[in-house]
DNA sequence: TTTGGCACTCGGAAGGGTAGAGTGCTAATT
DNA sequence: AATTAGCACTCTACCCTTCCGAGTGCCAAA
């Protein structure tokens, strides 16, 4: 996609004028609003040449041009420049998300409100992905007869827990007897590796019988299984309502009802995360069409990975409309994810 | 508030055509689709005498008349009967309520979404009300020096768990003891009568100095008085914006902004259902402006409370428009609340 | 108390005219 | 070859007017 200078220029300057008017832009326009050195007519030209290269659309014959997605693809590869955060914005942003709070949940809920405040889009964060993460601790404690938790001491400090149900039969003693020995072989273990067999393994010198043993050994499994399971946190779906691209409701509507399923969300970004874990970009983005999921045809989205510990990470990130102030929104994104970062370590 | 029969009727007959036809209703509408026996002109001398007691109201000269706030209310307090749910409708809720899953939270986030999808409003859940249920067990574990995890399990089978700092200096063995002699004085408490006092004295005999003991005494009690913090989940706020009462994008948004405070519903929901705890009625109606909450005054709530063996309840509802069938919402979440007070009985 | 009749009101849909912003193209200019 | 001025053309958004019909309130008669 070489595009000679001036068409750049022009480019990035209809992309700054519809991000920031809403408006179709003209050739007009954009002469009195930047320092072209050329007529108007000559922008026309450019104008109509992007358009043949697919980087511009008409809303209609006589109204200025817009950015396709192809648009705003080129604008964010090669045309925008990354905004600093002014120290104002930083210290918001930062007095939001340092707290004294200790628990992840608590943590991740918190930053991404204040993403979706700073950014006024929906924000989103998911849990970390636990399952290169180990075993610290594991108990299990009987609550009543054919009752019983399961607790999870992961790495980092995510503690996960479950209710399940066990043989009538078993005793609190047994139950105890039974948590030590798989405590013991598998702590340290990364949850990945955990298969019914290390666990099986990790009780066969129990004088229990195995078919009580069998039913508890599975539950603890299933129990353990489901500690990776991701969640995402959706937040500010109501601020799109405020923004000019959803002012039709269907558009809004639909919009809504997509965001609804946050399974769908998340299986999403975590593909596209997944997708992109070797290169190491600080930031993913998504425009438009490129995103495959109904309803979300004139959205953008902004994903980024934040770290806990060493081997533990996750995604926060945003989904606003295509047009919106990508530099701006990026580092603000950035500036939240560092932020996040620093308070997730605070945490081991 | 002494209507006679025909005015109820004739009410009546308004409040169901407005509610199926969202059209404001006419003397002449009124008389086709009901059997009055009389002319349009009676009814109209009627509907003026019902406008005068605050029952009516007219959107503008030339329209038809539309319920009131206090039109829906004697609607709801004398008029209406409780529709029953057609078997294919109960089969629909049954099946969709009855799960394996053996998890307060779940059950309720599942009765929620049930909720929200028949009436095709938003639905809310409360977390049940634990300050008077009591505690079965409390383990406070050792994760790593410095930090330590309580773990509780309360009647009825909820847990709750949240890590704490403790000092650096104790060790895993103290921290059992420190649990053990919480525990083994603190269950069958309720939480309610859980305070400082109470577990200073359970540790009374312990060896480990005060000042360490002190410490972890304040987490462990900050992490019971957590314990009973009321969580509220809302589902379906999209279905909104497919209302005609929300068709104007400003209502929509004042809506949904409303919302997005879920802790405000919360509060709300908490505040009069304790207010009405004493009436035994089987559901709370509050309509439009009664609802003392900023962006909800076209709506109504209406709250039923589910119960969680003796002493535990909680609540569930719907936040919808105004301009709903009552009659037939009463009765889905009627039906709604005995089902998912099965499954939280199959729990213990 | 009920009814038929009638004048009046008002919102909403339909139609028509206009202004203005923007375009593409052509022919002249650099 | 690139740029520019000029011009005819296109289309939307907006405003204004008109008109229809549903609905009302009130009066006089039954």
């Amino acid at each position: 996609m070489a595009l000679d200078e001036r068409k750049s220029l022009v480019l990035q300057a209809i992309v700054d004028d519809y991000v920031s008017t809403y408006e179709p832009v003209g050739s007009k326009a954009l002469i009195e609003r930047h320092n072209f050195s050329v007529s108007s007519a000559t922008l026309r030209n450019d104008m109509a040449e992007l358009e043949r290269m697919g980087l511009l659309e008409k809303p209609h014959t006589s109204a200025g041009r817009i950015p396709s997605d192809k648009g705003y693809r080129e604008y964010v590869n090669s045309l925008m420049r990354v905004d600093v955060l002014t120290e104002a914005e930083q210290r918001d942003i930062e007095s939001r998300i340092s707290s004294s709070v200790n628990d992840v949940k608590d943590i991740l809920r918190n930053a991404t409100a204040t993403l979706s405040e700073t950014t006024g889009f929906v924000s989103l964060a998911m849990t970390p992905r636990l399952n290169s993460s180990y075993l610290t601790q594991l108990k299990i404690l009987m609550i009543e007869p054919g009752k019983a938790l399961v607790v999870m001491v992961l790495s980092a400090g995510v503690v996960k827990d479950k209710i399940v149900r066990i043989p009538n039969f078993l005793t609190g003693e047994q139950i105890r007897e039974i948590s030590n020995s798989v405590e013991k072989s598998l702590s340290g273990m990364p949850l990945d590796e955990i298969t019914m067999i290390t666990l099986a393994s990790s009780v066969k010198e129990s004088e229990i019988p195995d078919s009580l043993l069998n039913q508890v050994i599975y539950e603890a499994y299933t129990a353990i299984k489901q500690a990776d399971k991701l969640d995402v946190y959706l937040e500010g779906e109501h601020r799109m309502l405020s923004l000019p691209d959803f002012s039709e409701l269907g558009r809004a509507r639909d919009l809504l009802g997509t965001l609804s399923h946050d399974g769908m969300v998340a299986g999403y970004v975590n593909e596209i995360e997944k997708a992109a874990a070797d290169k190491k970009d600080a930031y993913m983005v998504r425009i438009g069409q490129e995103i495959a999921i109904e309803g979300l045809e004139d959205c953008s989205f902004i994903t980024t990975t934040y770290q806990m510990g060493d081997m533990i990470s996750g995604n926060i990130g945003i989904i606003g409309p295509k047009r919106m102030d990508y530099s701006k929104v990026i580092s603000q994104i950035n500036f939240v994810r560092h932020k996040l970062n620093d308070e997730l370590k605070k945490l081991t």
